[in-house]
DNA sequence: ATGAAAGCGCTAACAT
DNA sequence: ATGTTAGCGCTTTCAT
């Protein structure tokens, strides 16, 4: 392997000057810069990320922690990350969960002893031991929260206005003649979770309904199986409700294949409505209305804190929120559109 | 931040007795060892990988390339290949390409620069000039083809036997007597499409079928939005098929889809077979009968050439073949179970 | 503007 | 069995 004293040597200076012509510090004739670049160009020379770093304390490299689920938004969560760190230098580094874990206080360390730049963590249960981890870490590095805050710590965040998504959409249902909308909530111990039943409760109230209870299930987590089970408890009421909002697209799936599996029609008998807009809801039938968040401008949103943050161009603790958007498709809109959204898909 | 030389200082031994401790090497005695060991602990001492790094010139880093597509198999990839590397004490860092893209030689660079110790692929559409970088790469660490073989090369490769798996599905699709099985490939520049339209051919052939050439459409890539288009070609044909198999689950739901649009019955007017399934298969309406291929197995296959290359206890190449299994759903057998399959989703 | 040299924190070869 | 020390390949003072 051709080293950095190699290029010294052939192009006849010292180590010193390569090294500040592959940094572009300053202090270098513009002949022997050109002289240097023909060397390493000639030798086709490769500099030692690994020494670098030992110098330098910094290694260009940023975790990112995230649960595996096959939630579709986290891949577009892993796309928008990995595609605005290439932008700034930077390679992920994957420290990833099973769902519902959150990783273990040995690979925490792991990020510590590699000497990472920076970290966005994208989890939500989290254990308290582990959480006070991270919060040392981000006393050194910058570390972004995804989708949740942690007020009070070091922890940076761009998070999501659920309270108004969730109000908006269950705004526009009120406002299509809706008057008993069940609601399936979900992490109700966290923020995010208060949040959207929040607005669920708000916009039914501005729109001068009554909030049943009894319309209300909570359930375990935002997952499919969750809303196909607890869907069946809100088709015990009476009178049944004529909408569902899931918390999330997942569980509102996990509705629709309940409700199709038992012949109900959608929207017609009920109209049923999720909350993120992954690219799923496109597929299913009927296609799921849904509140589309900005998955990329988010992600796009964290990287630049991290950039920031590590030029030392930041001070204090950054909190970004991002609002979504309404999508109406099938399910909640018989006479929606029924294109095929292909651009969720291909690009 | 506290280092080597102060655990050595603390426990009063030298520098080389920590580095041995540390690393389980002999010629330490227990009394030494228990004397470092409580030091590093009440110091809560912390290596630094990248000083051992540049000494040991590893790096436990192992590389991974994949394109971003709103493929779900490469959630399963991702965490299938990050779990396992875990296991053997790596991480992985994320090479993503968008989708038929391949990396550029700057990134293939850079992950030499920074020393990882393996590399594990899985991307289709190769530049002549990356796929030789790549082969250079092989000549140092060990390079892993996911899916895809490169013989004659240094690079290792996990793939599945397409033409078997797509013999097993037209062969199902035969049995249940269908004669006019249309055939939606896709790749055919690459072995492993080809491979996908010999398995279709060899399994009407061995089923007494005439093939007939208007009913195989060629398109371009693995996408919904792919066979969304290319279906429709095929439903000009005089008699139509009454069935119509997908280079994968991807273009299959692109059928599905278009057939839904146009109010086309599955399976009793066409039935709708896929290769992959991927979980979106469980979720579409009619679900998706499809090959289902062993990607956990598959990806701890990978994980496990490169343990064992890293060892040295590997000698020339590996390739290694998987085969696929039969998953009859709703779109080709109108009594097929139709309950839902949680596990894909909540595991 | 350029060169010489001292480390960054660790491992491993060598000496004791 | 333990200590001493020379690097790993680079960056960055400090002289010149």
């Amino acid at each position: 392997m051709t080293q950095l004293k190699d290029v010294a040597k052939y192009a006849g200076v010292s180590n010193g000057t390569v090294s500040k012509v592959l940094n572009g510090s300053p202090g270098v004739s513009q002949k022997m810069k050109l002289r240097v670049l023909k060397a390493i160009q000639e030798l086709d020379y490769q500099p030692n990320m690994v020494a670098r770093s030992l110098r330098t304390k910094t290694t260009n490299l940023v975790a990112i922690m995230v649960p595996f689920t096959n939630d579709p938004y986290f891949v577009e969560f892993f796309r928008g990350v990995s595609m605005e760190l290439r932008n700034i230098g930077c390679v992920p580094v994957l420290y990833s969960t099973e769902p519902n874990k959150s990783l273990s206080t040995q690979e925490i360390r792991d990020m510590v002893m590699r000497g990472i730049d920076g970290l966005i963590v994208s989890t939500f249960g989290w254990e308290e031991e582990v959480l006070a981890e991270l919060c040392e870490i981000a006393k050194r590095v910058p570390v972004v929260s995804f989708k949740r805050a942690f007020p009070g710590t070091d922890i940076h965040s761009v998070v999501v206005d659920d309270q108004a998504g969730m109000y908006q959409a269950v705004s526009y249902l009120t406002s299509i003649g809706h008057k008993r909308i069940g609601f399936i909530a979900a992490g109700l111990d966290l923020e995010t979770g208060r949040q959207r039943l929040e607005g669920y409760r708000q916009a039914l109230l501005d729109a001068g309904i009554e909030v049943d209870e009894n319309l209300i299930v909570a359930c375990d987590s935002y997952q499919i199986s969750e809303g196909y089970h607890s869907v069946q408890q809100l088709l015990k009421r009476h009178p049944l409700p004529t909408a569902i909002m899931g918390a999330n697209d997942s569980i509102s799936i996990g509705v629709l294949k309940y409700l199709e599996s038992r012949n109900v029609r959608i929207p017609e008998d009920i109209a049923v409505m999720g909350y993120d807009d992954v690219p799923l809801s496109t597929i299913v039938t009927p296609r799921l209305s849904s509140v589309a968040l900005p998955v990329y401008e988010m992600t796009a949103r964290a990287v630049r804190i991290i950039e920031k943050a590590i030029k030392g161009e930041i001070e204090g603790v950054v909190n970004e929120s991002f609002s979504g958007t309404l999508v109406i498709r099938k399910s909640t809109d018989f006479s929606a559109t029924d294109e095929f959204e292909f651009e969720r898909f291909s690009k």
